[in-house]
DNA sequence: CATCAATAGTTGATAGGTCAATAATATACT
DNA sequence: AGTATATTATTGACCTATCAACTATTGATG
């Protein structure tokens, strides 16, 4: 194996886990982790556009046209337009999929708990501020001058 | 916006971390993680059979092949067979294309180090075990019994 | 040696994401 | 009012990953 600068590793790292991540989350959920993102977001908000949706769950607004279209043919949501406004679309969940999909609510705590065992409340919170400290780092990255020196 | 646990928001931010990243990345380099990871790892490496290439990446063999079936339409490798073993495919880099990957090599460094900016070399060490920590956590999880307390 | 199992790679079907183009509607501005 | 611009959602083309089924080859074992 090649020698790796340890932010090398952090950069593979954080995808690997990624992955393993979602894909162990579908695989105890039953739906990929947008999927739940959605349903979740619209068992606490009644009723919401497709475009506010979207902002929550932040992927293509295409993506997330596709996600409800099949919601609604498996009669978990319905959709609906208003008088105001005859652009957006609103979705809400149908009676019967809320009971449902709050037992999910569970699986997922208690999944996001699991991976997140054995570390302590200061070390969560730090985690969080260098997830986020990457996340702004990521969003200033522009173009790369060339010639830095090797990592 | 819901009240969220810290454990739920790194969960999310994660994820959110990742897919920027990764677009940010592409956008940077030309060329996805994936398939920066192949060719500076064939660059490292002479010769290597697809197996070991794949295990390397950490992607499916199935995504392994198109990638490689597009590099060598592009002339960026070759692939071939040896008389010991003709299940085995070997890839191995054009010489034409080795200058182009050595400048990527700095372009990805640049990246990586941007993305850590404003870390110190101790949190770097600390990040970096945290995430594996999690890898480790994730990899023990199999399948979720109900009923643990909110988080 | 013949068969059975393991390994390597490929292919097809499917999933879920992106972007770009488009249609329909609403809003803002002379 | 009429035109330009915004917003909202949808669609199509494409990309990259997964899994399952398959082929070809090699190795192991009775």
């Amino acid at each position: 194996m090649t020698a790796c600068s340890v932010r090398l590793q952090i950069f593979l790292q954080l995808q690997a886990v990624n992955k393993e991540l979602c894909s162990k989350f579908e695989a105890c959920l039953g739906a990929s982790p947008s999927r739940v993102e959605i349903l979740h977001y619209l068992l606490e908000h009644e009723e919401v556009t497709q475009s506010a949706l979207q902002k929550e769950v932040n992927i293509d607004a295409a993506a997330v046209t596709r996600h409800l279209k099949q919601l609604e043919a498996a009669g978990t949501i319905v959709r609906y337009k208003k008088a105001e406004d005859q652009r957006a679309t609103w979705v809400k969940l149908e009676d019967e999929a809320k009971r449902h999909i709050e037992q999910s609510y569970q699986e997922k705590s208690q999944f996001v708990k699991e991976t997140l065992a054995g570390f302590s409340e200061a070390e969560l919170e730090q985690f969080l501020q260098m997830l986020s400290k990457v996340s702004e780092n990521v969003s200033r990255v522009t173009k790369i001058e060339l010639g830095g020196e090797d990592i």
